[in-house]
DNA sequence: TTATTACGATACGATGCTGTTTCGTAACTT
DNA sequence: AAGTTACGAAACAGCATCGTATCGTAATAA
């Protein structure tokens, strides 16, 4: 905003600073969830003054909700001609992501501070699942079109409950299979 | 433990301010979440000592972990003689838990916890889940005997799928129509 | 009654983080 | 060159909480 829409005199912000902290901010996160992080950590690890960082965001949370929108992921819409291959290969990038150390402390973040702060639900659910979103129903819509499944199927309703069973194994995780095949099997019960 | 196994001398530990803490604890989970609680405001709260508190348990964990395990809440096996009815009463009763301060904060803690501390996730799971999940698979038995299902449905996985959306929808709560007629709809998906 | 343990209150030093300020230096614009 | 802004480092007072210790009092057992 104010750094790009007008040119300014004086030396202008370092980007490479700009990019530590950010990077800082998202392995902190990963570590010690966003409670537990202090703007102090992140300066030092970062290796930039605690100036910086409190020139460019007024909190914490104004900083983290950067870093998680920075985050930049291609979305994988698979199409190898077959749905249940194509389902696979989704379930396989979900896990990857939502497994991780940072997307577990992410979602746990959304949740406790849903209630007092909807933002970041609200950058999650656009910068990540709405893509998602979008990318399974053209996948469903191919499967319609091979004649797969029924014309009817309700496919943001199957993500979202697919998203719903993701998340349950991600807390509860199943004792006697593995992450991808429970998954697997209970969105077999949706289609 | 020490306080019943064996008769000690001297004054007893006060059993008024043993539930004072548990209720302050839970009242606080709910409010402020796990991280923001700090002992003192705890014993603020309760009207205890914090030497009470600390005599009792060597950290907020183990309180926290206490306080949960105190709840005790009666499970609700609907028997309406009709599936659908059955579902309704028992998706009724989740939404009045899941959806709570209480509840969002303890789901939040359980996730952001889950790597380093498992055992929040394990007080969920056998104190609350559990019974449910027996619960739910008698509302299953009955209407397969009743004919209103086939009778190699997994009321395990229906359970866990319908716990997920359930999960998804306290996070990302419906738009255009009510959480429960939401998870309804997703669970006509299942079954 | 005496011994023992818990009670709530209060004070304590230690710690870690907050957000601000000051400093000399570096990187730009005009 | 002059002017301006950002940089990292360091110091700062302020605050909340930590976990411990000390106090006189209360409640129980022998």
């Amino acid at each position: 905003m104010s750094k790009t829409n007008q040119k300014m005199s004086g030396r202008p912000r370092s980007a490479k600073s700009h990019q530590a902290i950010l990077k800082a901010a998202l392995e902190l996160l990963g570590e010690v969830g966003f409670e537990n992080m202090s703007i102090e950590a992140i300066s030092i690890r970062a290796g930039v003054g605690k100036t910086t960082i409190y020139r460019r965001y007024k909190s914490k949370e104004e900083l983290v909700a950067d870093a998680i929108e920075s985050i930049r992921q291609d979305v994988v819409i698979p199409d190898t001609g077959n749905l249940d291959n194509d389902l696979d290969e989704l379930i396989e990038n979900a896990a990857q992501i939502t497994l991780s150390p940072l997307g577990k402390q992410t979602v746990a973040m959304i949740i406790s501070s849903a209630a007092s702060n909807y933002q970041f639900a609200q950058i999650y659910w656009t910068k990540y699942l709405q893509p998602r979103r979008e990318a399974f129903a053209s996948v469903i819509e191919r499967a319609k079109m091979r004649n797969e499944i029924q014309a009817d199927v309700d496919s943001g309703l199957i993500f979202d409950s697919m998203s719903g069973i993701m998340l349950y194994a991600l807390i509860f995780p199943p004792e006697t299979e593995s992450w991808t095949t429970y998954v697997r099997r209970a969105l077999h019960l949706l289609l």
